[in-house]
RNA sequence: CGGGGAGUGGCGCAGUCCGGUAGCGCAUCCGCUUUGGGAGCGGAGGGUCGCAAGUUCAAAUCUUGUCUCCCCGACCA
């Protein structure tokens, strides 16, 4: 058998890129670091998608749209942000290209009178807008998600990990009072990890950043962070309490049931096509893509196995009455009926493409009413009777489902650690990766010293009370572990 | 942006050192035989060698520039 895909052991990047390519999910395009979403790929996202925007309107937000252009003075206007994003931002100078012979260059005469900033992120436009729509108390709480792409001029990409162009989506709140604007960040960060375990399969720590890897402009960040295959660590999204400090650069104030005109409280909150990177080192192995039956756009598909014309017929015959009963159920099934290739060829053509459920039928099948089912995750194979089939691979794929989760979980747990020393935080750090759990002073310099050394960061300070211990760089007194990994 | 590697039919590569007008495997198309784990045989199509300049009688090959990708670092979701 033909090996297209390099073993994780072997080299761990090499295998996640033949991952992508296999799959079919994205391919590069000619500028650095922008990709081409392939039809299965935005499959994948469209599903995670839908999951996710139900779960934004079952807690009671609005989509909307707001540009991608965005004045390049609004930038300037929170001083954290921009010192967060003012080195990664693309700009527009231009409105027009005029032809010289053979090509194009750029029309000197249609400079811009003001830049336009692409967005890296939408806070300012959007808080230029809340400004003309909030006045008072009873325009509260504003509370819109957006689908949008950004656009990050980054030093190095990686498909999905870090395009400088992606896919995500940014909520964006505005309240009366600082409790309701951080429920609404712990609220969604709730959603996050809701979805990342229950659709992606993915068990996530949550928990807030430290001050330097907080987004800029915010006062706190909470995140979702999950455990790669190489004991990576992968920041898989991220709700910010963004305090007053938006409402105070673009002048957003209200007038509450007391008279006074107060500032109004913030929040917004993202995930990007990154998850579909998290999703491929999460549960994807050495044949390909395995992804969760929740979110695969196809869940299961039927191949066709014959010898002859007549047998064809007869097998498509099964194959399709068995789709339409699969489909049914609401089930999303493909029926592989391409003549061109041989079964053995598409079966590991849909293993790399992570099909969580193939179904074989062949003469032998319909003679006997069987069918032969196989387990993408496992590899599992066994023959099961076409009476009562349907209910059965329902609950196989939800069993796979929850396997994947189980499987995830497992990993994570082994390969998190709890150390008490900088000598044993190095050693397991090079020795194993994964999740660390180790006192820190609580101050950026130790933080910062840990990085350099061992490029390990904080990855985030877990809620809630913990065990008191001391420092284990500088044996100053810690309120509780917090959790070091190297990451993404 | 610094260090390293690489761009040659759709994909993977050889050819580059030592210039002489492009080849292999897979894939594609046609035909026949095949089909329960990546089919076999026969035939066919497809490349201005990433792009741009330069050197030369002659450039995939030498020189310079530039773009893109991969790995490692600094930065970030």
């Amino acid at each position: 058998m033909a090996q297209k895909i390099t073993k994780r052991e072997q080299d761990y990047s090499q295998w996640y890129l033949d991952v992508v390519r296999e799959a079919k999910l994205a391919e590069h395009s000619p500028v650095r670091g922008t990709m081409v979403i392939r039809p299965t790929g935005m499959g994948l996202w469209e599903n995670m998608r839908n999951a996710l925007d139900t779960m934004f309107k079952e807690t009671g937000h609005e989509n909307a749209y707001f540009p991608i252009f965005i004045p390049k003075s609004f930038l300037s206007k929170e001083a954290q942000h921009v010192e967060g994003f003012a080195k990664e931002c693309a700009v527009v100078t231009h409105s027009r290209l005029k032809a010289v012979d053979g090509g194009v260059e750029v029309d000197p005469d249609s400079r811009l009178e003001e830049e336009l900033i692409v967005r890296p992120t939408s806070e300012t436009i959007i808080w230029d807008t809340y400004r003309n729509w909030i006045q008072s108390y009873r325009d509260l709480p504003i509370l819109i998600n957006q689908w949008a792409n950004v656009v990050r001029w980054e030093m190095r990409t990686r498909l999905f990990l870090r395009t400088m162009e992606f896919l995500w989506q940014e909520g964006h709140t505005a309240h009366a009072t600082r409790e309701e604007a951080v429920a609404e960040t712990k609220q969604m960060l709730e959603v996050y990890r809701t979805f990342a375990e229950e659709y992606m399969a993915m068990p996530v720590l949550t928990g807030v950043k430290t001050e330097s890897e907080r987004f800029a402009g915010a006062e706190d960040t909470y995140c979702i962070e999950a455990l790669m295959q190489d004991g990576k660590a992968l920041q898989a999204g991220t709700s910010h309490f963004l305090g007053q400090n938006f409402a105070k650069a673009f002048d957003v104030t209200f007038q509450d049931s007391d008279g006074e005109h107060k500032l109004v409280w913030a929040t917004s909150w993202g995930v990007s096509t990154r998850l579909i990177g998290g999703l491929i080192m999460t549960h994807s192995d050495d044949s390909g893509l395995v992804i969760p039956p929740k979110l695969a756009p196809t869940q299961i598909v039927i191949v066709p196995i014959y010898r002859n014309d007549e047998q064809r017929a007869t097998v498509l015959e099964y194959g399709s009455a068995l789709m339409d009963e699969l489909k049914a159920e609401g089930i999303r099934v493909k029926l592989d009926d391409r003549d061109n290739y041989k079964p053995g060829f598409k079966f590991a053509e849909h293993e790399a493409q992570g099909v969580p459920l193939r179904i074989a039928v062949g003469p032998r099948d319909v003679e006997n009413n069987n069918v032969e089912l196989a387990r993408r995750d496992t590899f599992e194979k066994n023959i099961e009777s076409r009476e009562g089939l349907v209910p059965k691979v329902k609950s196989l794929l939800e069993i796979i489902q929850d396997d994947l989760y189980k499987t995830a979980l497992k990993r994570r747990e082994e390969l998190t650690s709890i150390v008490d020393s900088y000598e044993e935080f190095k050693k397991v750090l090079d020795d194993k990766g994964g999740f660390i759990y180790a006192h820190w002073d609580g101050t950026a310099e130790t933080e910062e010293l840990i990085k350099n050394e061992t490029k390990a960061t904080i990855r985030l300070i877990p809620f809630g009370d913990g065990e008191e211990g001391t420092c284990m760089v500088t044996g100053k007194p810690s309120k509780k572990r917090v959790v070091f990994a190297r990451s993404y």
